[in-house]
DNA sequence: CGTTATTTTAAACACATGTTTTAAACAATA
DNA sequence: TATTGTTTAAAACATGTGTTTAAAATAACG
């Protein structure tokens, strides 16, 4: 049997990946949970510290792999090819699909939401809680690709963010759209495999000139 | 003197911008207009028209200007390169600054908006009441990579719509933190320059098997 | 068992939202 | 000027939100 409090975390992660945390109403999660309405404010204070629960429960799964994978390239005395340092992120975001069903596509998902929601506190709460992702990233994109400026390294990172946040924020339409216009079954893994190239490609880009 | 329409058009304009459209509210609108809360339903009718209103007054500008450059480089008798391809939009967002005064950054963030915010109705208005910019892009963009299947041209596409998206939804705020971190002084134009390179190296990456 | 502590429940609270109503102010026109 | 049609104004409406309260039910424990 599980607990009201597990029974509200599911059902809110489930919720929040479709219609956002703003879009979706504390009535709307208990009623899914079928829980009483009061239970949030019981187990979790507010719906803040609901939203934080549903992200942490996720990011304390994934950011030591993470932080492995990248530290691993990072000290490795060989130059890691952009291609490489994106592949370092495949294998623990695989890994919460064995750690919960559907456990990736709901975490990318939320992601997204996180960062497109306008919730700064969510922002802030990840990249306070959770500094050694950013950090070993961006260093591991400098040892791949040295000739970058930080500031380059800056915005093409965030460049990078927004395609995987848009793309994961709105997984589920877009596999439909691929499954009704190009008969292709796709899966969440093979979502990731395609965004790779795209993003390597993106971040590897020769260097332009301010303005033409 | 400008009328009350104008008045509530901008005000919404400016506001939706940085807070989204569900994150505004009518009484927030009014105020900074400085115009009657029942004005809006008065002159709009309903606050999803307001919004329709709000995009509709710079796609009416963006979009003929857009098919335009597309077209001419669908015609010509010259393989474009992706960067051609994605510098075709440049002159007419430019000239969204020219219209209206903050206007690019302005519109771009809306659209960064409108595919975020969860609001469906404004994807539909886009693809139903403006279809060919989308059209005329897919076109140009088969010319420059026909080696691109659809479907592979479809996913960039959407890569491609997340990074633009995103990085204008948040344009203002990248903008800070490049003056404050690197005291970089850059203006939407030469953020829009600094986007190309990254998508038309994403969109011209290499064809990968579809699992490693 | 009887007494705590914990959890669940239903109801109400306080506030914010989009929309509607009704009357007043204004403008245009004959 | 008198009579329209149009625009503005204040207030109320209906609904939805997160949160709190106080009582009831359940569980834990001596």
């Amino acid at each position: 049997m599980t607990s009201t409090k597990n029974k509200i975390l599911d059902s809110a992660e489930y919720l929040f990946a479709i219609d956002g945390f703003n879009g979706t109403s504390l009535r709307e999660i208990t009623s899914h949970a079928e829980v009483n309405l009061a239970a949030v404010n019981y187990h979790f204070g507010s719906k803040k510290e609901l939203i934080k629960a549903v992200i942490s429960r996720y990011m304390n799964e994934l950011s030591p792999r993470l932080e492995v994978a990248l530290k691993e390239l990072c000290e490795s005395d060989q130059k890691p090819s952009l291609t490489e340092v994106f592949t370092a992120f495949v294998e623990p975001l695989l890994y919460l699909n064995q750690f919960k069903k559907n456990g990736t596509s709901n975490f990318l998902q939320l992601l997204g939401r996180s960062y497109i929601d306008g919730i700064g506190f969510l922002r802030w709460f990840l990249t306070t809680r959770y500094p050694g992702v950013i950090t070993n990233f961006t260093q591991a994109v400098y040892k791949a690709y040295p000739e970058l400026t930080a500031e380059e390294v800056f915005w093409r990172l965030h460049f990078t963010m927004g395609t995987v946040v848009f793309t994961m924020s709105s997984t589920d339409t877009f596999i439909d759209i691929a499954k009704n216009d190009f008969d292709n079954d796709i899966d969440i893994a093979a979502l990731i495999y395609k965004v790779i190239p795209f993003i390597a490609a993106g971040v590897g880009a020769p260097i332009m000139p301010d303005k033409p």
